[in-house]
DNA sequence: GTGGTCTAGACCACA
DNA sequence: GTGGTCTAGACCACG
């Protein structure tokens, strides 16, 4: 399991906690059925107040990805890993839209588009950064 | 000149006039030394409140962007269209960048992202239409 | 009769064009009772709306510094020049003082403060700017 | 920490509220780290609606004199307390300038501009309690 | 008419 | 509790 949070970032601590702990379960880095951190560890872990942790929990409990276990606290759900990687999929689609919508709709001829996001595509594939989970 | 403002976007609306009016005159649809609307009337015409648009006509003054003309109004700067034009470029080229790493790091497989990228991309090429950022 | 405007300062056109008024009159630059330019023709030289300039000689007729010559125009009145004199001095004494205020209040150790007001004195007194009025 | 706030001062409340951190950070009444009083509780404290301070606040922030900490407050910046002298010295010698030179132009002797001068150090370094800048 | 500032009060997300 | 944003409406100086 592995977090990266960036506490100026203008999406909230609890939204990128959110999206964390989907992506986490989508490429298997969250095992189905496993316990997850308590609130109160995750907050420490990530120098967070629990609220937030915990208000991330709540959010991913009504999506279905995770269920209280009473007494032992959260674990990922049993259909989990399934929704995880359809809302990654999503999430990640959406983000590339509009990101590619904003660009176009800039006025930014299209073909300066294309070019930026190959050059973008190639740093992020010429291990400029190595990523811990492999689906 | 052309607006597209969103009010139920995580991007305040502040924000949004903002990046439109510099993608307007990156795009030439708002010239050097040209009047921008008051900021009553484009308030009127998007129906935001007039000290709304006058935060926003405030930061692009910080940033260069706006002249004012005391008593008149506020114009285009003399050196707005390179420095629109420069900040568009980055401000998409930040854009793409966040959703490409969010995508990568997320663990999907990398021709996963990829394909993705084409698709929205070849979306927005052809016929389809504008989509709404998120409402 | 001279003036230097700065359209963009802090200060308002129309306050600068009355200190102006007096500061001419007190160097003698502005003699008594000589017709003053039209608020057109002020306007016009200055690149400034004639309402400004207007409302300008309105504050310094309301002075004494003005008064109205039915048909004429406005000339520089009777006692204008001890009036503009006296004036004038106040106008800088309050200046300085509020300057130097600042400056002790700021926290800004004294010595450094005189210091710097001695730079800036010795940079004003040697050609650094010719002045057009002695008195 | 301490402020002195003027409601009918030419310069804005905002801008009074800028002036006056940079001054006490600068002058060490605000420590690097600490956190400074909410917008609500300066607010209530200087008689000024809260959002007057907020707006204050953020043009700190955009300087890099103050940093959030999200959901409990504003901080000074790790690095405020150099950026807050230079800039203190950067206001006071920038206002000392535009005194002196307003007085030179102005035609006044430049041996009685000096006078001035010495008197109102006099007076802000001996005794004499704080001057009201105007009310 | 223009922008600038302030007050007032509301709602939001975050801790 | 914190700051961020928005609406609403007022007053001001300027042109």
């Amino acid at each position: 399991m592995w977090f990266d949070i960036h506490p100026n970032s203008p999406v909230s601590i609890c939204e990128q906690i959110v999206a964390q702990v989907i992506f986490n379960v989508a490429s298997g880095g969250l095992e189905v059925g496993s316990l997850i951190p308590s609130v109160r560890e995750l907050g420490a872990r990530l120098t967070v107040h629990p609220n937030t942790v915990a208000k991330a929990y709540q959010e991913l409990e009504r999506m279905g990805v995770l269920t209280v276990r009473r007494g032992r606290g959260m674990e990922v759900a049993p259909d989990a890993l399934k929704l995880c990687q359809a809302e990654r999929r999503n999430r990640i689609r959406q983000r590339i839209r509009e990101a590619l919508h904003e660009a176009i709709s800039s006025g930014l001829p299209r073909d300066e588009v294309r070019r930026l996001v190959e050059e973008e595509l190639a740093n992020h594939g010429n291990g400029r950064r190595r990523e811990r989970h492999q689906e």
